[in-house]
DNA sequence: GTCTATAAAGAGATAGAC
DNA sequence: GTCTATCTCTTTATAGAC
């Protein structure tokens, strides 16, 4: 739970300091952002949302962009920090990946609007300089992730010819959407059927992956979710 | 090929009188929306991509959203059409869906803007009734992969007891953002690698899909590619 | 910390000359 | 079919009163 060094790649602005206004625009302008995309949302929109008129937001942040950089700061190096975590349990690699994917969707979830607006931006991020520590946190969940493949393929639980690079970009993808979908519906359903609970897009997704990964001999055995949920609540 | 019907479902707008000029300026409209997004994309910018002036384009297009139905028009019923005539072969299911992944993922890519506008403004078109047609167009095409799945249930060629609708849903997003990522890359990696060609990608989402799906007892049998693009090339 | 008021730039769109 | 010119509305952002 260390949060010190959250300011790793700061971009340009003042200093976090965050108050409790602060935050309650940040919370409104995240979902705003994640349901109607940050290009198309205007200050206007924001200061509506929060019953504030447009200029005063300009007291909490400099720019527009500043708010951006507030809703992604927010939650972004506890998602490289928690990967890191996982990572170096001593768990073998199968614990670890399903300990990930439990740990992720439940993320994409509850911090809905954070990782949406992570995947509907990401052009922006890339083609911005100054969100250039949002491409690399990213760059970094995804070493760790591929690294715990590579663990499971060398320790003979997962299929020894898997290419790790598409995998992992394959499960992050399955991952991400399928919490969007979760969260927010489809295109053509604006709501899932309410008999999907958390719980059971969990033990879907889990199906799917480990059938995508562990080798056939392995596939009866069943899926080490309780484990893995102990090990993620057990204190670090 | 038949073209005859495609305006199912016509949104308000005149005449598709289809011009060369016409065509080209949808065709870059069509790439800024799907690279910038479709309110992030101003007219101007648009403009200045076919060397015209702002005001020229509105002798071609009454609206921008003009704009968006022309490019999201152009290829939604064949995406319609193609799915439904796969389903009328009289293969088994896993042919039709092998067939089905194959054909998407090819016209993912190479109609990479349409399909990447039909993904990124789905919450827009959801909210604008102008689109509605855009909508059931998609419900249509999930309705009928979801039958193929159904089929390959009960002839005991799939695991018996899938979800269909998650696992369609599952399938659709993992080759639409697979092949976005094919084209445009990643948050954090512009450019995918070199050596990843289009046959890679398909051959590698068809064993993912395929694992995910087959009865334990049939994972060793080959996937029948080659079957199904000789299928897809057939004259209907 | 929020308001009033407004600047400056950009948006989508129109009218009429050529 | 494109240009010039412009209209109207909205955008992001600022200045200063309270």
């Amino acid at each position: 739970m260390k949060a010190e060094h959250i300011r790793t790649r700061r971009a340009a602005g003042g200093d976090a300091q965050s108050s409790d206004r602060r935050l309650q625009i940040l919370e409104v302008a995240g979902r705003l952002f994640a349901e109607y995309g940050y290009e198309a949302t205007s200050v206007r929109h924001i200061a509506d949302a929060v019953n504030i008129l447009p200029g005063s937001l300009y007291h909490h942040f400099t720019t527009k962009e500043d708010m951006l950089h507030g809703v992604v700061r927010a939650h972004l190096a506890e998602m490289v920090r928690d990967n890191r975590d996982i990572s170096l349990w001593t768990a073998d690699a199968e614990h670890k990946l399903v300990a990930s994917v439990i740990l992720r969707f439940r993320q994409y979830v509850s911090n809905w609007a954070f990782h949406s607006v992570l995947v509907q931006e990401g052009r922006f991020f890339r083609r911005n300089e100054d969100f250039a520590y949002v491409v690399e946190a990213k760059s970094q969940a995804f070493d760790i992730q591929q690294a715990i493949l590579q663990e499971g393929m060398q320790g003979g639980l997962f299929h020894a010819d898997l290419d790790t690079y598409l995998m992992i970009g394959t499960i992050s993808r399955m991952l991400t959407s399928a919490a969007s979908w979760f969260r927010a519906g489809d295109i053509f359903s604006a709501h899932r059927p309410a008999h999907y609970a958390l719980d059971t897009m969990i033990d879907f997704h889990l199906g799917c992956i480990l059938r995508m990964l562990r080798r056939p001999e392995r596939l009866g055995e069943p899926i080490p979710r309780g484990t893995c949920e102990a090990l993620l609540n057990a204190p670090a």
